[in-house]
DNA sequence: ATAAGATAGTTACATATGAAACTATATTCC
DNA sequence: GGAATATAGTTTCATATGTAACTATCTTAT
């Protein structure tokens, strides 16, 4: 009789981890649909473009962990609301080169502070050392999961 | 001329732990249905239900960190496989108390060391001082992010 | 030069999910 | 006792999402 070990949701770090997640994740979602009707694929194609603008679809895929698919469909839903605009890649007829528009980089310019906003509000809880350790945390577990994740 | 704040999508805790949930979750998943077929909503309940036989559906909603919504669909589906049981509640006609079948008991018996076996896995890069910072700095935030999710 | 294969991006389909409406039962309050 | 309200759980509907198939263009190799 060999006992099933025991298993405490609570206790289950993937679980924490998720619960954690998804309320940051939905506290923030809430916040940019509210104030810009932004989807958070869609606040992504915004964050890496108003920092690298020009880039590609694939290339904005590769920097915001979206596949292509959920990056075709933001950056439809954000040319269609003219937040960005596209230019044809000079040789490639395949590529297209992703930049804001005025539109855009006006919901950049206030977007970011919110963001980091409610980045520093949910840190709160956490004094300068917490932050560190988390930090640090964070890269290892994201470059470990690296290799469990099965591209 | 203020300018916009800088915003590095792979410096923003936010983005950075939605990365790696998704991808730890995304693994256990795969893992689940592969060997049973089971979805995370339904292994939440089955480990919750393992746990604690008899619960009713709002309890176990409750302590899953699920809706009524989705607990009634994970339930609805592990019935149909015939890997819960339900009772009726003794004097409340709408309350259904639910328990694993024996053939939801064979796969908790299972899965409960193949969960284990992921997190040890998933936290095999950290040593014990940092696993037990991790636990520390998860715990403050979910409690933290408590009040920052709205229900 | 052209066939074979690779790549960028879109579309289609099937499934998952969330919010709100709904059913049925219980409780409260007059 | 009966209307009003609350609660447990389900269903419906509209939307989001993932996978695979598709189109168009480009690259490679012969």
């Amino acid at each position: 009789m060999s006992a099933t070990p025991k298993l405490n949701l609570d206790r289950f770090t993937p679980y924490r981890l998720s619960v954690m997640t998804n309320r940051v994740s939905s506290a923030i979602a809430q916040h940019y649909d509210e104030r810009f009707n932004l989807s958070i694929p869609e606040w992504r194609v915004i964050a890496v473009l108003g920092q690298s603008p020009g880039l590609s679809a694939r290339q904005v895929a590769e920097r915001s962990a979206m596949d292509k698919v959920q990056v075709s469909r933001a950056v439809a839903s954000l040319l269609a609301a003219r937040r960005l605009r596209k230019e044809a890649h000079a040789s490639d007829g395949r590529v297209v080169h992703l930049s804001l528009s005025a539109k855009g980089q006006a919901i950049y310019d206030e977007v970011v502070p919110l963001a980091l906003g409610l980045e520093k509000r949910f840190l709160s809880v956490l004094n300068q050392q917490e932050r560190k350790a988390l930090d640090r945390l964070l890269s290892k577990l994201l470059s470990s999961s690296d290799q469990l994740w099965h591209p």
